[in-house]
DNA sequence: GCGCGCGTTCGAATAGCGGGAACAAACCTT
DNA sequence: AAGGTTTGTTCCCGCTATTCGAACGCGCGC
């Protein structure tokens, strides 16, 4: 584990992944168009997708494709199947119906936020955020409190990565602000986000730990900022949300 | 569109995917198993999984790999860009708060029923039933509501297709009286569910048709079957249903 | 401590992928 | 109505990229 072999990919699986990518984006599209879009012949655009098709993976509507349901199915499955799925969600119900916020668990992925599963209070805010969405860990709640509680050479190579960008004006851009806050973040255990992903929404989130100590999750709740301030915002809601981690850590350590 | 043409699928493709399924069905297994499992050269799937892996569609766990979060983001964007799950959303949470029961939103894919959306109520039965779950059309209530709204031709292929299969013992399996169900289903307007796909289950479904008369999806409440009974099934329900679908119809038509 | 089993690397052979050109049908435009 | 444009579709050839098998090195457990 130390030489860097040629590890060429395989081609021909990229350009299948190219076009369903394509159809990701696009919503419905035809051979021609996506061919334009990769440079490739239209001809091997056509037997690519017929193989999809066939697959069942794209479905035909007249001369157009989309991404089928399959990918649904695929999703959920390895949703439910993560760990933190099962005994977060329960949590994350309750922790809305308290708060009437907006509450989101979130796990890391190859040094990104993903949201796993969300749960709406009676006043949530409607932010851009939903199911599978992934967001750089430096910009959100949730994020900073698994960034602060991943191993400190991991945690160093994923922003190397993804270099800080924006999210919003008030999204940490300095890598040294980033760190004192990270290690204020690990002393009191939850982080929170002032505009930084969402002009108008702040968050609190708290980290889900295993058994060693670094973070596999977060859950955060988040809200509108006139509401979600004061003590409500660094007092309260925090020790509601690390009364629920807490519980899920122990629950998840015997399952 | 009258010759056979050779339409070989694209095999590199399809063994990429047949990876993934293995993957879908292990939950997190190593190469050599996977190689076993689909009679392939170790080499040919190390280098399939590195090349799934940087693209970031499996996620390495040590010496074991599972599919990636990428698809739960594929999957809920195929789901939410459906005509169907914006204007169906709402008239779901709508009839499982009314209800107390569990109500879906199910859509037509190939010939086969997809669970697209579901919503709780206070006393929803537990079903296996999931996002993503798909389902052959003839077991269940959504989707005989469905099958009973399909042009005739399409909805003897898929019969040819599936076979009727059975999930109970008191699934239709016979294709005469599926025929005469249908025909009742489609003069009455709803469809119903007597343990069809589940023992001890009950359920009610109407299908949501667009301009041309033609069941893009349904929406079903199910329960189970000493609630679900007598009028409250053949009467109450359906009328909600009914007015619920129709609403869901109406709406499509203005989107 | 020895061996089984794992992931990993390499090279070689061939089959299968990609490209381009040509066809057919549908669709506008005129 | 006719011709031009664009689409999906087919075919075939050449070359490259995929596949396989064998060999290596490592760690785990018998």
């Amino acid at each position: 584990m130390a030489r860097h072999p040629d590890h060429r990919p395989v081609e021909t699986v990229e350009t299948a992944f190219d076009i369903l990518d394509v159809l990701r984006h696009t919503t419905s599209a035809g051979i021609t168009e996506i061919a334009d879009e990769l440079d490739l012949a239209k001809s091997t655009v056509y037997r690519h997708t017929k193989t999809l098709e066939s697959r069942g993976l794209v479905v035909r509507n007249g001369d157009t494709y989309r991404i089928s349901t399959w990918f649904l199915d695929y999703g959920i499955h390895v949703r439910n199947q993560h760990p933190l799925f099962d005994v977060a969600t329960p949590k994350v119900d309750e922790l809305a119906a308290e708060t009437d916020e907006k509450v989101w668990c979130v796990i890391e992925e190859n040094g990104v936020g993903v949201h796993i599963y969300g749960a709406e209070g009676r006043h949530s805010v409607r932010t851009h955020a939903r199911i599978g969405k992934r967001t750089a860990l430096h910009q959100f709640a949730a994020g900073k409190a698994i960034l602060a509680h991943l191993p400190a050479d991991r945690a160093e190579r994923i922003l190397d990565e993804y270099d800080l960008a924006a999210q919003t004006a008030q999204t940490i851009t300095d890598r040294d602000e980033l760190r004192s806050q990270l290690e204020t973040i690990r002393e009191r255990g939850y982080a929170l986000n002032y505009e930084e992903s969402v002009s108008g929404v702040h968050a609190v989130g708290a980290p889900v730990k295993d058994e060693s100590g670094d973070a596999i999750g977060a859950i955060s709740i988040a809200g509108p900022a006139n509401r979600l301030s004061g003590e409500l915002l660094t007092d309260d809601l925090p020790t509601l949300l690390l009364g629920a981690t807490n519980e899920i850590e122990i629950n998840l350590a015997h399952s």
